[in-house]
DNA sequence: TGTACATCAGTGAACGCGCGTTCACTGATGTAC
DNA sequence: TGTACATCAGTGAACGCGCGTTCACTGATGTAC
């Protein structure tokens, strides 16, 4: 055979990653499948060769994006981090200035809500799961009877701490002014961590 | 004439009106100038006799939207509701339901980043309106040094709010689950008003 | 070992389609005489 | 008062263009003999 074994899964992974990045960065809709292609050193005519339609494509790149934003703010949350490792991570200005390859949710909130379909359970999975770990981090060391996140301490506190983040992310891309997307970015991580901070000293609060 | 004076104004006006309904409910690239016009009641030809592009369009339709969005948030802050009232008007069931009425930049946030230009300096302009209007009706009713939103006294915790809301807005449109966009929309409005009830309580912690 | 053939990842022209935009036209009305 | 004309908001066919998708083809390689 002309390439070696292997050779064409690589390209489909590489047409993946490349696409994941342009969606993110310029909406699902911007980004023709020629582009992608492009992008991937590669004409557009052998695309059908690995998906079956752009619309595989978008879910297969935004579903590797979501799971792979998910790895690094749990290896955020592992490294001593706890919350506000994963709080400084999703809120960092190298989060904010480079979307292609960060949290896909909060680049394509409104696309992916308005597309039904396994895209969207994507999202809500890894919105799901995100919520999650930070509420498995929120309580006590210890002290917090509900260490797991499955149960009532910290979910309240945690799904609004995930909806902080991805607003805070949000609004600090859209505003054209620097000083005022860098002090949206302070504000929201300050105030995340202080609402961490109160939901690990007083966790039974959270009880319905 | 064919048609009584100011005829065409009201027809502009209602194409106008439309379209930021359109666009907020589909995203502004799904909804083309022939579906803004049906919508209207006319045909596509006649598109240019009121405006010069679908640019020109896009640009009046989203400021009239966030305007509108603006008063009724100020409304809601003036009817006794403070800032409460706008946290409950925002993160509404009815708010999250009909997006076509609602604010513009909990729809497009993304589609608005990815715009340079004057719908992206109105939507800047319109959070810091909204910004100022939460940190307004922040401090503690004649307890507060600076009541009139202009310094530090509640800044961080409205640009905060202001993020909790948009982004616990998209999340629970985005999750196809209805019971959990409804938890997610009470968990942002119960930590919204607890973030608020804390600063009125101690204003002075905002102090640089 | 050398030659003819099969394989198949990738190429690039071509397709239908919907988009934003243009333009010659319509037809009901106000106005001039 | 009656008729011919000017006005102009709205109509609908047509345009270039880029999109997603299809398909006949290419050409470097492994394999059969």
């Amino acid at each position: 055979m002309r390439y070696e074994k292997g050779h064409k899964d690589a390209t489909r992974r590489h047409i993946v990653a490349v696409a994941g990045q342009r969606f993110r960065e310029d909406g699902v809709g911007a980004v023709g499948v020629a582009a992608v292609m492009a992008d991937a050193g590669l004409t557009h005519g052998g695309f059908y060769a690995h998906f079956r339609s752009k619309d595989d494509l978008v879910r297969e790149a935004l579903g590797e994006a979501l799971a792979g934003t998910l790895t690094r703010l749990e290896d955020a949350a592992a490294g001593g981090g706890g919350v506000d490792g994963i709080i400084d991570a999703y809120l960092a200005p190298g989060h904010r200035d480079d979307p292609g390859h960060g949290c896909a949710v909060a680049c394509l909130t409104s696309d992916i809500a308005r597309h039904a379909g396994p895209t969207r359970e994507a999202a809500a999975d890894y919105t799901r799961r995100v919520t999650d770990l930070i509420a498995t981090h929120l309580p006590a060391p210890g002290g917090g009877r509900d260490g797991d996140g499955d149960g009532y301490a910290g979910r309240e506190t945690a799904e609004a701490l995930f909806a902080l983040m991805v607003g805070t992310l949000q609004l600090a891309r859209m505003v054209p002014d620097s000083p005022q997307s860098d002090r949206i970015l302070l504000s929201g991580a300050s105030v995340a961590r202080m609402l961490a901070a109160e939901a690990r000293a007083c966790p039974a609060r959270e009880a319905p």
